[in-house]
DNA sequence: GCCGTTTTCGGCCCGACTGTTTTCAGTCG
């Protein structure tokens, strides 16, 4: 089994938590971190680069140690000095320091005093008053304690960015109607459009910041404060997401913007910059001495440590820094480039909305061309089309495009793979659709080769143009099946076979590191809703955002060109079949 | 353990809030 980047990067963070928890230098512990997220977000495989010889790339906080480390990993599948760190370090504190207010000091004190190491002792222990014996913790510390272990037993996953959002825009909107306050914005995680949060970040700008934090204590929907003072107040609402709400003057807007949105590793490294200039940067301006040099906007602040602005989708300290001082950042695409949706369903499989509603929809958008792709009928449970079905239904949908205008109908299905890699539809079939999307539908459970050479199969097939939702995973509900994803890059790039960002917020499948790591080997890509509805035609931008993050440009996607673009830019149909046609 | 436009040694981003202790350590983002 190859060693994935992901398996380094575990190994490093387990390292940095154990060495925490010996009490090691800090400044090694976060080396080992920051190792960590170099691995984990570098796009090729390291354990491809070493065993066919080549060089390691020289990775931000990577030197020769950790290069020889990951060389060990790849080769031995361990590392010896986390084999050495476990048999010193009871490996169970790790679980402990994960419990919000619970550090590695603090877990190693109560361990030293009281030799608790599970969550069941840590219970234990404060139930019967232990905690707060211990100097340094006390009553209030140990109530904390005892209040996120019953959390955690109703525990809470990150949130969809969807819902996120829902739950955001009430909010905002009461905080804009406060008086003395200028401006609202949802920063952190939630800006930089990851495809889920943890938490909502709101800034707010005002005169008045007091008042903003009492006002936002009392919203209605506030279940618990967590943390409340005169710039800054967390708490849970009701339906169980956490807000962050900081308050800042208007002339220090734009840094708290900067330092608000993130990410943390972004920050930091902008921040390293601003220590070589000798220039400090915070929340509250841009510093030289005592002399604020910048702050109002995000811009200036930029422009201190000699960068453009950076798209909030880019920072994440995954090389959009190099990329800005070489003036080498990506055009990254936006919504208004998209022209055309071509993944959409009907009340003729599993869709809720005709396909007349549908065509009017995508027409209200604006767009030049709209793919009606039915399931196959081989996805029983969406209702899917019998050959004869599909016939039937394309001399519809060709019918019904032909009274509009405004808009082309492409005659479309979602084609199953089926478990030997062949395609769901006969030839004849296949030659008459005007794009066919190709996707998994069932045998999730195919062990990594065979689902690989099942998917490669299937985009051999030179009917095959799209492959739609390629690992099949749905965001909090099931991880998307084993398969060997660089060599469905690798295919799609070598065939011409377009590579889906589906955009239904709990697929957003390619995430962000796969588009780019996609991308940079050459493949092509379409952003598509997937829609059973109109509404859903709107989820567009949800994989816009994605595409974004995967620093996909207008080049890059296949439906940012015109429907001519779009048909010569498709792989092209076998010239036999065309021949006859 | 990494890193270098004052450096190969001596730094390593920066501030808010809490709880504890009485001036600050720990945690978090």
């Amino acid at each position: 089994m190859a060693i994935t980047n992901n398996d380094i990067a575990a190994i490093f963070n387990r390292v940095a938590d154990l060495l925490e928890l010996s009490g090691g230098n800090e400044f090694r512990v976060r080396a080992y971190r920051g190792a960590a997220m170099s691995v984990a977000s570098f796009s090729q495989s390291l354990a491809d680069i070493i065993i066919s010889g080549q060089e390691i790339p020289k990775l931000a906080g990577i030197g020769k140690d950790l290069e020889g480390k990951i060389g060990e990993i790849v080769k031995t599948g361990k590392l010896a000095q986390l084999k050495e760190l476990e048999s010193q370090v009871p490996t169970d504190l790790i679980e402990l320091t994960h419990l919000p207010g619970l550090g590695a000091k603090r877990v190693r004190l109560i361990f030293d005093k009281l030799g608790v190491k599970t969550i069941d002792a840590l219970e234990k222990a404060a139930r019967s008053e232990k905690i707060r014996a211990i100097r340094g913790l006390g009553e209030k510390t140990e109530k904390n304690i005892l209040a996120e272990i019953e959390k955690r037993k109703g525990l809470q996953q990150n949130v969809k960015l969807i819902d996120a959002i829902k739950t955001a825009a009430p909010l905002v909107e009461y905080l804009k109607a406060v008086d003395g306050v200028m401006q609202v914005t949802v920063a952190g995680s939630y800006r930089r459009r990851k495809e889920t949060v943890r938490d909502v970040d709101i800034l707010v700008a005002c005169s008045n910041a007091k008042t903003v934090m009492d006002v936002f204590a009392a919203y209605p929907q506030v279940k618990q404060i967590l943390a409340k003072g005169l710039k800054k107040t967390t708490v849970v609402l009701e339906s169980g997401l956490q807000v962050d709400v900081r308050a800042v003057s208007e002339s220090s807007y734009g840094a708290a913007l900067v330092y608000f949105t993130g990410s943390k590793e972004h920050n930091v490294a902008i921040r390293k910059i601003g220590v070589r200039k000798k220039i400090k940067l915070n929340e509250y301006g841009v510093f030289r001495g005592k002399r604020r040099i910048a702050g109002k906007t995000e811009e200036d602040v930029y422009a201190t440590v000699d960068l453009p602005w950076i798209e909030p989708e880019l920072r994440e300290d995954r090389g959009e820094i190099d990329a800005a001082t070489s003036g080498k950042l990506p055009h990254i695409i936006e919504l208004d480039d998209i022209q055309g949706d071509l993944h959409a369903h009907t009340t003729t499989t599993d869709g809720r909305s005709s396909l007349e509603e549908m065509i009017e929809a995508a027409i209200s958008r604006r767009y030049k061309y709209l793919a009606i792709t039915e399931h196959t009928q081989h996805v029983t449970v969406a209702n899917g089309l019998e050959p004869k079905a599909m016939r039937k239904r394309l001399a519809e949908i060709e019918k019904a495009g032909q009274k509009y205008k405004e808009i082309t109908v492409l005659k479309g299905a979602e084609i199953d793979i089926l478990s030997d890699g062949s395609l769901d539809l006969p030839e004849e079939i296949l030659e008459e659709l005007d794009i066919r999307v190709c996707a998994v539908h069932y045998k999730f459970n195919l062990t990594k080769e065979e689902q690989t050479s099942r998917i490669l199969k299937a985009m051999e097939n030179p009917w095959c143009q799209i492959l739609a939702h390629p690992t099949g995973r749905q965001i909090n509900i099931r991880s998307g099946y084993e398969v060997d994803l660089p060599a469905i890059f690798r295919a799609a790039a070598q065939h011409g076979v377009a590579l889906e960002c589906n955009a239904q917020p709990a697929r957003l499948d390619l995430n962000d590191i796969n588009l780019r790591a996609a991308k940079e080997v050459g493949a092509k890509f379409v952003i598509s809703t997937d829609s059973h509805h109109t509404s859903e035609l709107e989820f567009m931008q949800y994989g816009v955002w994605q595409a974004r993050r995967g620093w996909l440009e207008k080049r890059d996607v296949l439906n940012s060109q015109s429907l001519k673009g779009l048909l010569s830019s498709l792989r092209k149909a076998p010239q036999a079949a065309l021949s006859h046609k």
